[in-house]
Order: structure tokens, then sequence, then C-alpha cells
DNA sequence: CACCAATAGTTGAACTGTCAAGTAGTTCGG
DNA sequence: CCGAACTACTTGACAGTTCAACTATTGGTG
């Protein structure tokens, strides 16, 4: 590599402050979501995926889409959640190759237990602290971010990125079955 | 729990935009790293402190402190690294509890090989994508955070926060290692 | 229609990280 | 100067992730 733009000193600063918040933030609400309701944050934001689409199932693969996870990964998660009695599989009539990962009652119960927890953990750690000013801002700063990182992950072909917006409109992972 | 407090869909909104932001961008910059210097950005983060550690050694606890470690993840690592040769185990003169890592010179080339590219992949997938307005309101926005955060961390006992000074001292995880 | 590439999903091994328990050395009160 | 409490670090079992390889199915194309 020729001649790295290496970073200066305000740039440092920037850098390990985004390190540290961001990392920091997601320990903070994994460990919230592993206390209150025992599961990892991936498994709750399926259950919440799930949870609002009609007839609470989904293709492996949508779901895997809409979780920013890749298929691989959510083939594991789905078998412990299977294991657990959340979630059940069902093949797909249209397709037979296909999936459904389907939502069990126990899971859209488990999923209710756990929200309105969730939702205080992601208040206290973001919301809460910000001003109004600095959630527009933050708000403005993701969406720049995102505008470069979906079509870096779509130009791999992990597919996701075309359910970015599905998972937008979603409630995805945060607000959640108010039974 | 009483009367969650549910986001409305502006806070959703940026809720998810930031789950996916931060989820994204750590992975491409993990991914990136993993590619171009075949270790993940945790092992790179313990060199780049050895690095710029005067004598390349530091006791464990306060390399863990400073690269937002635990006890138990960085004794892990070490292993892993003492095995690939960049980093030997000695032990500590003063404290006959203590241990010192220390950088070997395989390390500290693996590390300055490694840098470039690293700096390079986070300009691209932050700094570069930013205004310099939005990078001055991140910020602060990271400042608000971790001032909420580090507390929270510090009340637990795990140690760190007070390290945090340290590691944003050091040059800390891009710049690094100019031979 | 037969073939072949692309798609859907799974699996197992290797790795990283977590948690709880364990060892060893230090410090300090009585 | 003895023992209890604390600190420093390690370990082993386990959970989640990735990667590469594999099976099954579908959808063109000639």
């Amino acid at each position: 590599m020729t001649d790295p733009r290496w970073l200066d000193d305000d740039e440092k600063r920037l850098w390990i402050g985004w390190v540290f918040a961001t990392r920091l933030f997601w320990e903070e609400v994994e460990r919230d979501l592993q206390t209150d309701a025992d599961m990892p944050f991936g498994y709750y934001d399926i259950l919440v995926m799930l949870s609002e689409t009609p007839g609470r199932a989904m293709r492996m693969s949508d779901l895997a889409d809409s979780t920013q996870s890749s298929r691989s990964r959510l083939s594991h998660a789905v078998n412990r959640l299977e294991q657990l009695g959340w979630v059940r599989r069902q093949s797909c009539p249209e397709d037979r190759r296909g999936q459904l990962a389907v939502l069990t009652d126990e899971g859209f119960a488990a999923l209710a237990e756990a929200a309105p927890h969730h939702v205080e953990s992601v208040r206290t750690h973001l919301f809460d602290v910000l001003t109004p000013e600095q959630r527009a801002q933050l708000g403005d700063i993701t969406e720049t971010l995102l505008d470069h990182l979906l079509p870096l992950v779509a130009a791999r072909g992990d597919g996701r990125p075309e359910h970015f917006a599905r998972a937008r409109a979603a409630n995805a992972a945060a607000q959640v079955a108010r039974p």
C-alpha cells in the first residue's frame, strides 16, 4: 500500500470515541437483553421480524436478509430457536427448496415478555442521553453511512439491502408485540 | 414492567438506522481486516496498544482495560497471539501474580503490514463519507454516549474506564507503527 | 426435454467470546 | 505473623459466528 492516509489527532479522537461508543453501546444492550430475556439480540431480532409478518412466518432467506444475517447464521439460529420451542420450521408449498420459519405461541410470548425491557434498554442507552438535535443529527449520519454501506453489501451479493426497506418499514427490533 | 415507553415512528427509524449502520460498519471493517491482515479487530487493537507502549510490553490487566476487553477474553486472545508468534508472555518482576504481554518483532511486523490497509478501511467506511460538519456532530454524540456508558461499565467494576483516557491518548486502533 | 447455472437452505469445523470456577500471589487487620 | 479478603490471571465448557463444502430444487437455453 502506497502512502497511507494516517489519521490526524482530531480524527483519532473521533475514531476512538466511535469505537468505544458503538462497542460499549452494543455490549450494554446485549447484556441487558441477556439478563432480562436470556437471548442475544440476533434472536430477538428474528422473533420481532417474524412477529410482525402476517402469518408470523417467513422464508428463511427473507428472514436472513431482513435481520442482517447470513443464511448460515440464520440456519444455525433457527436450529437453536426451534430447540427452544420459539420457532418451528415448515416446508414451503410453492418452492420445495424453501423453508418457512414460523413463530410459535411460545416464541411470541417470550418476545412479548422481552420487548418492554428491551425498549427501555434502548431508550436508556441511546434516546434518553441524546438531545433532540443530536437525534436528528445522528439520523442524518446513519442515513449517510447506510448510503455508503448498503451498496457495498449489495455488491457482494449477500442479499440483504433489498430488504432494508422492509426492515425499516417494519417495527424491527425495538417496538413490538403489544398483545 | 409497567407501561413500556414504546418508540414512535421517528424513533423507530433512527433506531433501525443506527442498528444497521453500526452493525454493517463493523462487519465491513472486520471483514477488511480479516481479508487484508487475517486478524480480527480485537487482535489488531491489542497489537496497536502494545506497539505504542514504551517497551512494547504491558500488564495483562492494563491491556485488557485499554482494549475494552474482559480479562478472560484477553487471556484467550493472548494465547492465540502467542501461538501466532506475535506476542510473548513474560512474568512481571514487581508482582509475581502479574504477566506482561510483550509484542514480538514478528508481531510488530504483522501490525506494520496491516495498519495502512486498516486506516484506509476506516477512512473509506467512516471519514470519507461524512461531511466535516457531520464529523463534528458525531464527535459530540459519541462523547455524550460515552459519558453515559463509561460510568455504567465502571459501576460494574469491570475495570476499563480509567483507561479510556489512556486508550484515547494513545493512537489506539487506527494510526500505528510507522516504522 | 436435457442440461447447467443459479437459488435455497444446511452442515461441520474452526474460531472468538462469555461465564463461572479455579490457582496463585498480595495486602492488611488483629 | 497468621488468616481473610482482595487482586491477577487462567482455564474449560459452551454459545454464537464464519467459512467452505454439500444437497436439493428450480429455471432458463439450446
